[in-house]
DNA sequence: TCTATTCTGGACTAAAATAGTCCTGTTTCA
DNA sequence: TGAAACAGGACTATTTTAGTCCAGAATAGA
């Protein structure tokens, strides 16, 4: 299926909230009460997230964590690439030479560059953009957009 | 992962060679000699192609499939959508009210946006496009069209 | 009619990915 | 020194995906 993992989802959902702290500090247990996520599952992301740079955490007592960058600098690849690796539409699409097939496909190099533009399009959504949901979004104008240009 | 099924790739294998028969019936072990895919596994994507109003069967010894349409007239949606089921980012982005997330869930509605972009995007690639791969596809600067529009 | 070929529909198994939990250790504050 | 909190990893359970197989129905040709 072509869709994001529940971990993903949750982390947007987490990093949505630290954005709403203003540069505090909130402890894991904080977190987890705010977005209703189990303690352990929230626990789990946050260390990923740290451990790519999205959040900073702080140990201790009076630990906790916040958010690395402002939420405007921090984007929609970032966060799909921290918590489900490097983001690959296909087996092929991201290095040569790996698939066994390669020499009797067609449509490999296609894969890549919808690969690639959906990368891209997701490279300009910033987590401030997903917080502020529907109002002024345009997307459906944008995609719109997108699919005249593809070479018809 | 943000990625598809090996079985969509298949698909779009096993399409490709279809559209290059010139509206030729190939059998299920022919396409399965051509593409290097198994028979049964081949044979478990045609039908589905087939349940889906993609290819056309024909039964009997002389039987085989062919393309239901031009190959301009199919989509990668629908390629998609033939074998891994209706098309969502999360599990929140196709209908309301299934997520016990959602009152405290603040970036639902951006991800639901964020899926109808990319919806939006892989509706105008057509079989066809697949196809012919990397000359004149101009994803790379489609990327970046896209990204200027999304509100910022 | 009979037989070989081919699709149909479904069940089934195996493998892989994902989600969720837990434990032990380290850091820091009071 | 004790409590609070993060770090790092292992582990299990669940779900999804991939791959295979079988019995049945349609068709063409001998």
């Amino acid at each position: 299926m072509l869709k994001v993992s529940k971990l993903t989802d949750y982390g947007t959902m987490i990093l949505g909230c630290l954005a709403q702290t203003g540069g505090q500090s909130l402890s894991a247990k904080k977190i987890s009460d705010a977005t209703r996520l189990r303690l352990p599952t929230a626990q789990k992301v946050l260390k990923q997230l740290a451990a790519h740079g999205l959040v900073r955490s702080e140990r201790g007592a009076l630990g906790g964590y916040r958010l690395a960058r402002n939420a405007r600098d921090i984007n929609a690849v970032e966060i799909l690439e921290a918590l489900e690796g490097p983001m690959a539409l296909t087996e092929c699409s991201h290095a040569e030479g790996q698939c066994e097939l390669e020499s009797f496909c067609t449509v490999g190099g296609a894969w890549q560059q919808i690969n690639r533009a959906i990368r891209g399009a997701l490279t300009e959504v910033t987590l401030a953009d997903l917080q502020r949901s529907a109002p002024g979004f345009r997307t459906r104008r944008l995609a719109a957009d997108f699919g005249a240009r593809m070479g018809r």
